[in-house]
RNA sequence: GUGGUUGUAGCUCAGUUGGUUAGAGCGCUGGUUUGUGGUACCAGAUGUCGUGGGUUCGAGUCCCAUCUUCCACCCCA
Protein backbone atom coordinates (compact mmCIF):
# COMPACT_ATOMS: atom_id res chain seq x y z
CA UNK A 1 0.00 0.00 0.00
CA UNK A 2 0.48 3.30 -0.36
CA UNK A 3 3.17 4.06 2.92
CA UNK A 4 0.12 5.58 5.43
CA UNK A 5 0.84 8.79 6.42
CA UNK A 6 1.59 8.65 10.50
CA UNK A 7 1.93 11.97 13.30
CA UNK A 8 4.74 11.61 15.45
CA UNK A 9 5.30 10.08 18.84
CA UNK A 10 3.30 11.30 21.84
CA UNK A 11 1.46 13.38 19.48
CA UNK A 12 -2.42 13.17 18.58
CA UNK A 13 -5.28 14.02 16.08
CA UNK A 14 -8.07 15.56 17.91
CA UNK A 15 -11.73 14.67 15.90
CA UNK A 16 -15.12 16.90 16.52
CA UNK A 17 -16.45 14.68 19.45
CA UNK A 18 -12.96 15.32 21.69
CA UNK A 19 -12.28 19.34 20.42
CA UNK A 20 -16.06 19.75 21.86
CA UNK A 21 -15.10 18.32 24.94
CA UNK A 22 -11.50 19.76 25.49
CA UNK A 23 -13.35 23.19 24.26
CA UNK A 24 -15.64 22.50 27.01
CA UNK A 25 -13.15 21.43 30.01
CA UNK A 26 -11.28 25.07 28.38
CA UNK A 27 -14.56 27.30 28.57
CA UNK A 28 -14.98 25.91 31.80
CA UNK A 29 -11.40 26.94 33.29
CA UNK A 30 -11.69 30.15 31.29
CA UNK A 31 -14.79 31.53 32.66
CA UNK A 32 -13.68 30.52 35.98
CA UNK A 33 -10.20 32.08 35.86
CA UNK A 34 -12.23 35.28 34.27
CA UNK A 35 -14.69 35.40 37.25
CA UNK A 36 -11.35 35.57 39.80
CA UNK A 37 -9.65 38.51 38.08
CA UNK A 38 -7.61 37.00 35.48
CA UNK A 39 -6.35 38.57 32.28
CA UNK A 40 -5.50 36.49 29.36
CA UNK A 41 -1.93 36.98 26.74
CA UNK A 42 -0.40 34.60 24.79
CA UNK A 43 3.30 34.25 24.05
CA UNK A 44 4.87 32.13 21.50
CA UNK A 45 5.64 28.73 20.56
CA UNK A 46 8.93 29.12 20.31
CA UNK A 47 11.48 31.21 22.59
CA UNK A 48 15.23 31.30 22.76
CA UNK A 49 16.92 28.75 24.15
CA UNK A 50 18.97 30.76 26.35
CA UNK A 51 15.57 31.90 28.03
CA UNK A 52 14.35 27.99 28.33
CA UNK A 53 17.68 26.78 28.76
CA UNK A 54 18.86 25.96 32.62
CA UNK A 55 15.26 26.87 33.86
CA UNK A 56 14.26 23.19 34.83
CA UNK A 57 17.36 21.54 35.78
CA UNK A 58 19.32 19.24 34.04
CA UNK A 59 16.36 17.07 33.32
CA UNK A 60 14.41 19.79 32.30
CA UNK A 61 17.25 20.57 29.90
CA UNK A 62 17.52 17.01 28.42
CA UNK A 63 13.33 17.31 28.12
CA UNK A 64 13.08 20.40 25.87
CA UNK A 65 12.92 20.24 22.07
CA UNK A 66 15.44 22.20 20.24
CA UNK A 67 14.76 24.13 16.63
CA UNK A 68 17.69 23.46 14.50
CA UNK A 69 19.04 26.75 12.78
CA UNK A 70 17.61 27.81 9.71
CA UNK A 71 19.50 27.78 6.62
CA UNK A 72 23.31 26.86 6.28
CA UNK A 73 23.75 25.30 10.02
CA UNK A 74 26.83 23.84 10.18
CA UNK A 75 28.51 26.84 8.53
CA UNK A 76 29.47 28.34 11.34
CA UNK A 77 31.10 25.21 12.99
CA UNK A 78 34.78 25.49 12.79
CA UNK A 79 36.39 21.56 12.60
CA UNK A 80 38.15 21.63 15.95
CA UNK A 81 34.91 22.52 17.36
CA UNK A 82 33.20 19.65 15.22
CA UNK A 83 35.86 17.29 16.38
CA UNK A 84 34.88 17.63 20.08
CA UNK A 85 31.77 16.31 19.95
CA UNK A 86 30.33 18.22 22.41
CA UNK A 87 26.58 17.35 22.97
CA UNK A 88 26.33 20.71 24.70
CA UNK A 89 28.58 23.53 22.54
CA UNK A 90 27.05 21.95 19.26
CA UNK A 91 23.71 22.27 20.10
CA UNK A 92 24.62 26.06 21.08
CA UNK A 93 25.93 26.28 18.15
CA UNK A 94 23.23 24.81 16.11
CA UNK A 95 19.81 25.26 17.97
CA UNK A 96 19.11 28.95 19.07
CA UNK A 97 15.44 28.88 19.60
CA UNK A 98 13.84 26.17 21.23
CA UNK A 99 9.61 25.07 21.92
CA UNK A 100 8.50 26.18 25.05
CA UNK A 101 8.44 23.35 28.02
CA UNK A 102 5.83 25.28 30.50
CA UNK A 103 3.90 28.71 30.42
CA UNK A 104 5.69 29.73 33.65
CA UNK A 105 9.23 30.75 32.21
CA UNK A 106 7.90 32.27 29.26
CA UNK A 107 5.52 34.12 31.29
CA UNK A 108 8.52 35.43 33.55
CA UNK A 109 9.91 36.64 30.57
CA UNK A 110 7.38 38.31 29.04
CA UNK A 111 6.90 40.24 32.80
CA UNK A 112 10.19 41.53 32.88
CA UNK A 113 10.07 42.62 28.78
CA UNK A 114 7.25 43.93 29.29
CA UNK A 115 7.82 45.44 33.35
CA UNK A 116 6.79 48.99 32.26
CA UNK A 117 3.34 48.59 30.71
CA UNK A 118 2.02 46.36 33.22
CA UNK A 119 0.30 47.07 36.43
CA UNK A 120 1.30 45.14 39.16
CA UNK A 121 -0.30 43.32 40.77
CA UNK A 122 -0.48 41.53 37.45
CA UNK A 123 -2.88 38.76 37.09
CA UNK A 124 -2.79 36.82 34.33
CA UNK A 125 -4.22 33.20 32.52
CA UNK A 126 -2.17 31.86 29.93
CA UNK A 127 -3.90 28.16 27.79
CA UNK A 128 -1.56 27.29 25.01
CA UNK A 129 0.19 24.39 24.08
CA UNK A 130 3.49 23.19 25.39
CA UNK A 131 5.83 20.86 24.02
CA UNK A 132 8.19 17.83 25.99
CA UNK A 133 10.65 15.70 24.16
CA UNK A 134 9.48 13.19 26.76
CA UNK A 135 8.46 9.53 26.63
CA UNK A 136 4.90 9.20 26.11
CA UNK A 137 2.85 7.14 28.88
CA UNK A 138 -0.74 7.11 30.44
CA UNK A 139 -1.17 10.78 30.57
CA UNK A 140 1.87 11.51 29.32
CA UNK A 141 2.08 13.40 25.92
CA UNK A 142 4.94 15.20 24.27
CA UNK A 143 2.33 18.29 23.00
CA UNK A 144 0.47 19.11 25.86
CA UNK A 145 -2.12 22.01 26.83
CA UNK A 146 -1.41 23.97 29.94
CA UNK A 147 -4.04 26.13 31.34
CA UNK A 148 -1.89 28.97 34.11
CA UNK A 149 -3.07 31.28 36.06
CA UNK A 150 -0.35 33.63 37.85
CA UNK A 151 -0.03 36.87 39.79
CA UNK A 152 2.91 38.62 40.74
CA UNK A 153 4.02 41.57 42.41
CA UNK A 154 1.98 40.53 45.05
CA UNK A 155 3.10 38.95 48.67
CA UNK A 156 0.08 38.02 50.01
CA UNK A 157 -1.11 35.30 51.21
CA UNK A 158 -4.50 35.74 50.46
CA UNK A 159 -3.14 34.88 46.75
CA UNK A 160 -2.52 31.13 47.84
CA UNK A 161 -6.08 31.45 49.34
CA UNK A 162 -8.03 32.72 46.91
CA UNK A 163 -5.87 30.03 44.18
CA UNK A 164 -7.23 27.27 46.33
CA UNK A 165 -10.67 28.85 45.79
CA UNK A 166 -10.26 28.47 41.99
CA UNK A 167 -9.41 24.94 41.78
CA UNK A 168 -12.09 23.96 43.83
CA UNK A 169 -14.17 26.64 41.41
CA UNK A 170 -13.29 24.66 38.47
CA UNK A 171 -13.30 21.44 39.49
CA UNK A 172 -16.91 22.12 41.04
CA UNK A 173 -17.53 23.47 37.84
CA UNK A 174 -16.90 20.73 35.69
CA UNK A 175 -18.55 18.10 38.14
CA UNK A 176 -15.29 16.79 39.38
CA UNK A 177 -16.08 16.34 42.87
CA UNK A 178 -13.81 15.08 46.12
CA UNK A 179 -10.46 16.52 44.07
CA UNK A 180 -7.92 16.60 46.51
CA UNK A 181 -5.90 19.87 46.82
CA UNK A 182 -2.05 18.68 48.48
CA UNK A 183 -0.58 22.31 50.04
CA UNK A 184 3.20 22.15 51.32
CA UNK A 185 5.56 25.12 51.79
CA UNK A 186 9.09 25.04 50.42
CA UNK A 187 10.20 26.41 53.47
CA UNK A 188 9.10 23.10 55.65
CA UNK A 189 11.21 21.60 53.14
CA UNK A 190 13.99 23.69 53.67
CA UNK A 191 13.66 23.65 57.45
CA UNK A 192 13.81 19.92 57.47
CA UNK A 193 16.94 19.94 55.37
CA UNK A 194 18.35 21.93 57.77
CA UNK A 195 17.53 20.28 60.68
CA UNK A 196 19.01 17.39 59.69
CA UNK A 197 22.06 18.79 58.08
CA UNK A 198 21.32 18.47 54.56
CA UNK A 199 20.89 22.08 53.44
CA UNK A 200 23.21 21.54 50.77
CA UNK A 201 20.86 18.18 49.44
CA UNK A 202 18.02 19.98 49.03
CA UNK A 203 16.95 19.37 46.00
CA UNK A 204 17.72 15.12 46.58
CA UNK A 205 16.26 15.36 50.04
CA UNK A 206 12.95 16.73 48.62
CA UNK A 207 12.90 14.41 45.49
CA UNK A 208 13.60 11.46 47.80
CA UNK A 209 10.64 12.62 50.66
CA UNK A 210 8.07 12.87 47.40
CA UNK A 211 8.01 9.16 46.67
CA UNK A 212 7.30 8.27 50.15
CA UNK A 213 3.92 7.33 49.24
CA UNK A 214 4.88 5.35 45.97
CA UNK A 215 7.90 3.40 46.94
CA UNK A 216 7.65 3.68 51.09
CA UNK A 217 9.13 4.73 53.90
CA UNK A 218 11.63 2.05 53.82
CA UNK A 219 13.06 2.88 50.22
CA UNK A 220 12.65 6.64 50.27
CA UNK A 221 15.42 6.15 53.44
CA UNK A 222 17.40 4.24 51.42
CA UNK A 223 17.57 6.36 48.45
CA UNK A 224 18.51 9.17 50.73
CA UNK A 225 20.94 7.30 52.53
CA UNK A 226 22.31 6.66 48.79
CA UNK A 227 22.36 10.47 47.77
CA UNK A 228 24.79 11.24 51.02
CA UNK A 229 22.26 12.14 53.34
CA UNK A 230 23.72 11.01 57.13
CA UNK A 231 22.07 8.01 58.92
CA UNK A 232 21.75 10.58 61.55
CA UNK A 233 20.11 12.74 59.96
CA UNK A 234 17.50 10.44 58.71
CA UNK A 235 16.75 9.05 61.65
CA UNK A 236 15.63 12.47 63.00
CA UNK A 237 12.72 12.69 59.85
CA UNK A 238 11.25 9.45 62.10
CA UNK A 239 8.82 11.56 63.42
CA UNK A 240 7.90 13.15 60.04
CA UNK A 241 7.19 9.39 58.61
CA UNK A 242 4.08 9.04 61.42
CA UNK A 243 2.52 12.43 60.66
CA UNK A 244 -1.12 11.70 61.47
CA UNK A 245 -4.31 13.48 62.07
CA UNK A 246 -5.78 16.44 60.99
CA UNK A 247 -4.15 19.96 59.54
CA UNK A 248 -4.05 21.18 62.92
CA UNK A 249 -2.51 18.10 64.09
CA UNK A 250 0.03 17.54 61.78
CA UNK A 251 0.79 21.23 61.77
CA UNK A 252 1.70 21.16 65.54
CA UNK A 253 3.63 18.00 64.95
CA UNK A 254 5.97 19.78 62.55
CA UNK A 255 6.26 22.52 65.08
CA UNK A 256 7.69 20.53 67.48
CA UNK A 257 10.35 18.69 64.80
CA UNK A 258 11.16 22.66 63.65
CA UNK A 259 11.59 24.52 66.54
CA UNK A 260 15.18 24.83 65.45
CA UNK A 261 14.90 26.31 62.17
CA UNK A 262 13.58 29.96 61.51
CA UNK A 263 12.68 29.37 57.97
CA UNK A 264 10.63 26.42 58.94
CA UNK A 265 8.55 27.74 61.24
CA UNK A 266 8.23 30.46 58.90
CA UNK A 267 6.80 27.99 56.43
CA UNK A 268 4.29 26.48 59.30
CA UNK A 269 3.02 30.22 59.83
CA UNK A 270 2.26 30.91 56.33
CA UNK A 271 0.72 26.89 56.13
CA UNK A 272 -1.65 28.08 59.19
CA UNK A 273 -2.42 31.52 57.49
CA UNK A 274 -4.10 30.12 54.44
CA UNK A 275 -5.48 26.95 56.50
CA UNK A 276 -7.49 28.85 58.79
CA UNK A 277 -8.69 31.54 55.70
CA UNK A 278 -9.40 28.74 53.98
CA UNK A 279 -11.51 27.03 56.94
CA UNK A 280 -13.23 30.51 57.54
CA UNK A 281 -14.13 30.65 53.53
CA UNK A 282 -15.28 27.02 52.94
CA UNK A 283 -14.33 24.67 49.30
CA UNK A 284 -17.59 23.50 47.76
CA UNK A 285 -16.43 20.34 46.78
CA UNK A 286 -12.43 20.05 46.65
CA UNK A 287 -10.26 18.92 49.81
CA UNK A 288 -7.52 20.78 51.34
CA UNK A 289 -4.61 18.45 52.65
CA UNK A 290 -1.29 18.82 54.00
CA UNK A 291 0.89 16.66 52.45
CA UNK A 292 4.91 17.27 53.92
CA UNK A 293 6.22 14.97 51.04
CA UNK A 294 4.55 17.00 48.12
CA UNK A 295 8.23 18.61 46.82
CA UNK A 296 7.46 19.07 43.10
CA UNK A 297 10.57 19.10 41.26
CA UNK A 298 10.53 22.46 40.01
CA UNK A 299 13.24 24.43 41.45
CA UNK A 300 12.07 28.06 41.50
CA UNK A 301 9.77 27.57 44.10
CA UNK A 302 10.24 29.03 47.32
CA UNK A 303 6.64 29.51 49.58
CA UNK A 304 3.64 27.37 49.17
CA UNK A 305 3.51 24.43 46.70
CA UNK A 306 0.18 22.56 45.37
CA UNK A 307 -0.72 19.48 43.68
CA UNK A 308 -4.13 18.35 42.80
CA UNK A 309 -5.05 15.06 42.78
CA UNK A 310 -8.01 13.11 41.02
CA UNK A 311 -10.95 11.92 43.59
CA UNK A 312 -9.56 8.49 45.08
CA UNK A 313 -9.90 5.12 42.49
CA UNK A 314 -8.71 7.46 39.46
CA UNK A 315 -5.28 6.07 38.43
CA UNK A 316 -3.81 9.28 37.10
CA UNK A 317 -1.07 11.65 38.04
CA UNK A 318 -1.45 15.12 39.34
CA UNK A 319 -4.16 17.13 37.42
CA UNK A 320 -2.62 20.52 38.59
CA UNK A 321 0.45 22.03 40.24
CA UNK A 322 1.11 25.28 41.09
CA UNK A 323 3.10 27.41 43.74
CA UNK A 324 5.15 30.74 45.30
CA UNK A 325 8.27 31.56 43.56
CA UNK A 326 9.92 34.63 44.59
CA UNK A 327 11.88 35.85 42.32
CA UNK A 328 11.24 33.75 38.61
CA UNK A 329 11.85 37.18 37.18
CA UNK A 330 15.39 37.36 39.32
CA UNK A 331 17.12 34.80 36.06
CA UNK A 332 15.70 37.62 33.79
CA UNK A 333 16.93 40.46 35.76
CA UNK A 334 13.88 41.67 37.66
CA UNK A 335 14.20 41.51 41.48
CA UNK A 336 11.76 41.17 43.99
CA UNK A 337 8.61 40.53 42.00
CA UNK A 338 7.05 37.83 43.97
CA UNK A 339 4.80 35.41 42.06
CA UNK A 340 2.32 32.72 42.73
CA UNK A 341 0.48 30.57 40.03
CA UNK A 342 -1.46 27.08 39.59
CA UNK A 343 -1.47 25.04 36.71
CA UNK A 344 -4.77 22.90 35.34
CA UNK A 345 -3.21 19.66 33.37
CA UNK A 346 -6.13 19.59 29.99
CA UNK A 347 -5.40 16.83 28.78
CA UNK A 348 -5.48 14.45 31.90
CA UNK A 349 -9.05 16.44 33.37
CA UNK A 350 -9.75 15.21 30.15
CA UNK A 351 -8.81 11.70 30.84
CA UNK A 352 -10.56 11.77 34.34
CA UNK A 353 -13.67 12.98 33.07
CA UNK A 354 -13.98 10.65 30.45
CA UNK A 355 -13.08 7.66 32.81
CA UNK A 356 -16.43 9.01 35.20
CA UNK A 357 -18.00 9.94 32.05
CA UNK A 358 -18.71 13.39 33.87
CA UNK A 359 -18.86 15.04 30.31
CA UNK A 360 -22.56 16.53 30.23
CA UNK A 361 -24.85 15.69 27.24
CA UNK A 362 -25.03 19.15 26.06
CA UNK A 363 -20.83 18.87 24.81
CA UNK A 364 -22.06 16.77 22.06
CA UNK A 365 -24.65 18.67 20.50
CA UNK A 366 -23.85 20.07 17.46
CA UNK A 367 -26.69 20.25 14.34
CA UNK A 368 -30.41 20.35 15.70
CA UNK A 369 -31.79 20.00 12.55
CA UNK A 370 -30.74 18.61 8.95
CA UNK A 371 -33.35 19.07 6.11
CA UNK A 372 -33.98 16.36 3.73
CA UNK A 373 -33.09 17.28 0.00
CA UNK A 374 -35.57 16.58 -2.40
CA UNK A 375 -33.74 18.66 -5.80
CA UNK A 376 -33.30 22.21 -6.50
CA UNK A 377 -36.57 23.48 -5.87
CA UNK A 378 -37.37 22.04 -2.83
CA UNK A 379 -33.54 22.16 -1.31
CA UNK A 380 -33.84 26.43 -2.69
CA UNK A 381 -36.99 26.29 -0.59
CA UNK A 382 -35.14 24.79 2.57
CA UNK A 383 -32.79 26.92 2.16
CA UNK A 384 -34.34 30.09 3.01
CA UNK A 385 -35.86 28.38 5.80
CA UNK A 386 -32.45 26.83 7.00
CA UNK A 387 -31.47 30.86 7.03
CA UNK A 388 -34.11 31.44 9.01
CA UNK A 389 -34.02 29.22 11.75
CA UNK A 390 -30.07 30.45 11.74
CA UNK A 391 -30.94 33.60 12.53
CA UNK A 392 -32.51 32.56 15.78
CA UNK A 393 -29.49 30.70 16.78
CA UNK A 394 -30.63 27.16 15.66
CA UNK A 395 -28.04 24.90 14.47
CA UNK A 396 -29.46 24.29 10.67
CA UNK A 397 -28.21 22.16 7.73
CA UNK A 398 -29.37 20.66 4.48
CA UNK A 399 -28.14 17.54 3.05
CA UNK A 400 -25.91 18.79 0.44
CA UNK A 401 -27.10 15.86 -2.45
CA UNK A 402 -30.41 15.32 -3.44
CA UNK A 403 -29.46 10.81 -2.80
CA UNK A 404 -32.45 8.26 -1.53
CA UNK A 405 -34.21 9.06 1.34
CA UNK A 406 -32.84 6.22 3.51
CA UNK A 407 -29.10 7.44 2.68
CA UNK A 408 -30.06 10.88 4.36
CA UNK A 409 -31.79 9.33 7.65
CA UNK A 410 -29.15 7.76 7.88
CA UNK A 411 -27.02 10.64 7.94
CA UNK A 412 -28.83 12.20 10.37
CA UNK A 413 -29.22 9.13 12.47
CA UNK A 414 -25.15 8.77 12.80
CA UNK A 415 -24.63 12.39 13.71
CA UNK A 416 -27.02 12.10 16.14
CA UNK A 417 -29.08 15.07 14.80
CA UNK A 418 -32.60 15.20 16.89
CA UNK A 419 -34.56 16.46 14.55
CA UNK A 420 -35.19 16.10 10.43
CA UNK A 421 -37.57 18.35 8.15
CA UNK A 422 -38.96 17.16 5.23
CA UNK A 423 -39.71 19.22 1.94
CA UNK A 424 -41.11 17.84 -1.07
CA UNK A 425 -44.53 18.57 -3.49
CA UNK A 426 -46.79 18.29 -1.22
CA UNK A 427 -45.19 20.60 1.61
CA UNK A 428 -44.13 23.36 -0.98
CA UNK A 429 -47.42 23.53 -2.34
CA UNK A 430 -48.94 23.77 1.22
CA UNK A 431 -45.85 25.97 2.38
CA UNK A 432 -45.58 24.06 5.31
CA UNK A 433 -42.71 21.73 6.24
CA UNK A 434 -43.16 17.82 7.36
CA UNK A 435 -40.82 17.81 11.21
CA UNK A 436 -39.79 14.64 12.23
CA UNK A 437 -38.44 13.70 15.49
CA UNK A 438 -35.37 10.94 15.30
CA UNK A 439 -35.82 9.58 18.72
CA UNK A 440 -39.34 9.28 19.40
CA UNK A 441 -40.62 8.69 15.30
CA UNK A 442 -43.61 11.38 15.34
CA UNK A 443 -43.75 13.80 12.75
CA UNK A 444 -46.40 16.48 11.79
CA UNK A 445 -46.31 19.30 8.99
CA UNK A 446 -46.53 22.58 10.40
CA UNK A 447 -45.75 26.22 9.11
CA UNK A 448 -42.35 27.98 9.62
CA UNK A 449 -43.24 30.00 12.48
CA UNK A 450 -44.21 26.53 14.44
CA UNK A 451 -40.70 25.09 13.23
CA UNK A 452 -38.89 27.84 14.72
CA UNK A 453 -41.12 27.89 17.83
CA UNK A 454 -40.55 24.00 18.04
CA UNK A 455 -36.51 23.99 17.65
CA UNK A 456 -35.80 26.75 19.76
C1' G B 1 17.94 8.54 28.89
C1' U B 2 17.08 2.80 31.07
C1' G B 3 14.10 -1.81 30.87
C1' G B 4 9.94 -4.32 28.92
C1' U B 5 5.63 -4.56 25.49
C1' U B 6 2.80 -3.93 20.90
C1' G B 7 1.72 -3.65 15.38
C1' U B 8 -2.70 -8.52 10.50
C1' A B 9 -9.34 -5.07 6.68
C1' G B 10 -12.16 1.40 8.73
C1' C B 11 -12.46 -0.83 14.23
C1' U B 12 -11.70 -5.14 17.79
C1' C B 13 -9.04 -9.33 17.05
C1' A B 14 -7.97 -14.94 15.30
C1' G B 15 -4.17 -17.13 12.24
C1' U B 16 -1.21 -24.31 14.67
C1' U B 17 5.74 -27.08 14.52
C1' G B 18 7.36 -21.88 8.47
C1' G B 19 3.58 -24.78 3.41
C1' U B 20 -1.55 -23.53 -1.85
C1' U B 21 -5.88 -18.26 -2.91
C1' A B 22 -4.73 -14.65 5.01
C1' G B 23 -9.96 -15.19 8.20
C1' A B 24 -14.16 -13.69 11.93
C1' G B 25 -17.30 -10.11 14.31
C1' C B 26 -18.60 -5.18 14.00
C1' G B 27 -18.61 -1.22 10.58
C1' C B 28 -18.98 0.22 5.26
C1' U B 29 -21.62 -0.01 0.14
C1' G B 30 -25.90 -1.79 -2.47
C1' G B 31 -30.65 -4.29 -2.31
C1' U B 32 -35.52 -6.19 0.02
C1' U B 33 -38.60 -0.59 0.36
C1' U B 34 -39.39 5.11 -6.53
C1' G B 35 -41.24 10.17 0.45
C1' U B 36 -39.05 7.88 5.97
C1' G B 37 -33.58 6.22 9.84
C1' G B 38 -32.36 3.19 14.24
C1' U B 39 -34.28 -3.72 14.10
C1' A B 40 -34.34 -7.96 10.36
C1' C B 41 -32.92 -10.60 5.79
C1' C B 42 -29.85 -10.91 1.12
C1' A B 43 -25.56 -9.54 -1.73
C1' G B 44 -20.80 -7.07 -2.16
C1' A B 45 -16.07 -4.39 -1.52
C1' U B 46 -11.65 -3.73 1.32
C1' G B 47 -5.24 -5.99 3.18
C1' U B 48 2.30 -4.98 -0.22
C1' C B 49 0.22 -8.91 7.53
C1' G B 50 4.01 -1.31 10.61
C1' U B 51 8.65 -0.42 7.45
C1' G B 52 13.50 -2.12 5.56
C1' G B 53 16.84 -6.03 5.27
C1' G B 54 18.19 -11.34 6.18
C1' U B 55 17.61 -16.99 6.63
C1' U B 56 14.76 -20.58 3.49
C1' C B 57 12.62 -24.19 -2.23
C1' G B 58 8.83 -21.37 0.58
C1' A B 59 7.97 -16.15 5.85
C1' G B 60 1.93 -13.08 8.70
C1' U B 61 4.89 -17.03 11.38
C1' C B 62 12.18 -17.43 12.38
C1' C B 63 16.54 -13.58 12.79
C1' C B 64 18.40 -8.29 12.65
C1' A B 65 17.44 -3.13 12.31
C1' U B 66 13.98 0.82 12.46
C1' C B 67 9.35 3.32 13.44
C1' U B 68 4.96 3.06 16.40
C1' U B 69 1.79 1.64 20.84
C1' C B 70 1.29 0.75 25.84
C1' C B 71 3.74 0.01 30.66
C1' A B 72 7.50 0.51 34.64
C1' C B 73 11.81 3.67 35.91
C1' C B 74 13.84 8.87 35.54
C1' C B 75 11.07 13.06 35.61
C1' C B 76 6.42 15.28 35.30
C1' A B 77 0.71 17.95 33.63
Amino acid sequence: MAQKPTIPKGTRDFNAETVAKRNYIIDTIKSQFQLYGFQPIETPSFENSDTLMGKYGDEGDRLIFKILNSGDYLNKISDSEYNLRSESILTSKISEKALRYDLTVPFARYVVQHQNEIDFPFKRYQIQPVWRADRPQKGRFREFYQCDADVVGSTSLFQEVEFIKLYDAVFTALNLEGVTIKINNRKILSGIAEVIGAQDKLIDFTVALDKLDKIGEDKVKAEMLAKGISQNGIDKLQPLFSLSGDFRNQVESLKTILSASNVGLKGIEELEFIDSAITNLGLKTANLQLDVTLARGLNYYTGAIFEVSAPEGVNMGSIGGGGRYDDLTGIFGLKDVSGVGISFGLDRIYLVLEELNLFPQSVKDNTKVLFINFGDKAALFSLNAISELRSHGINAELYPDSAKMKKQMNYANKRDIPYVVIVGEDELNSNTYALKNMSSGEQQKVPLEDLISKLK
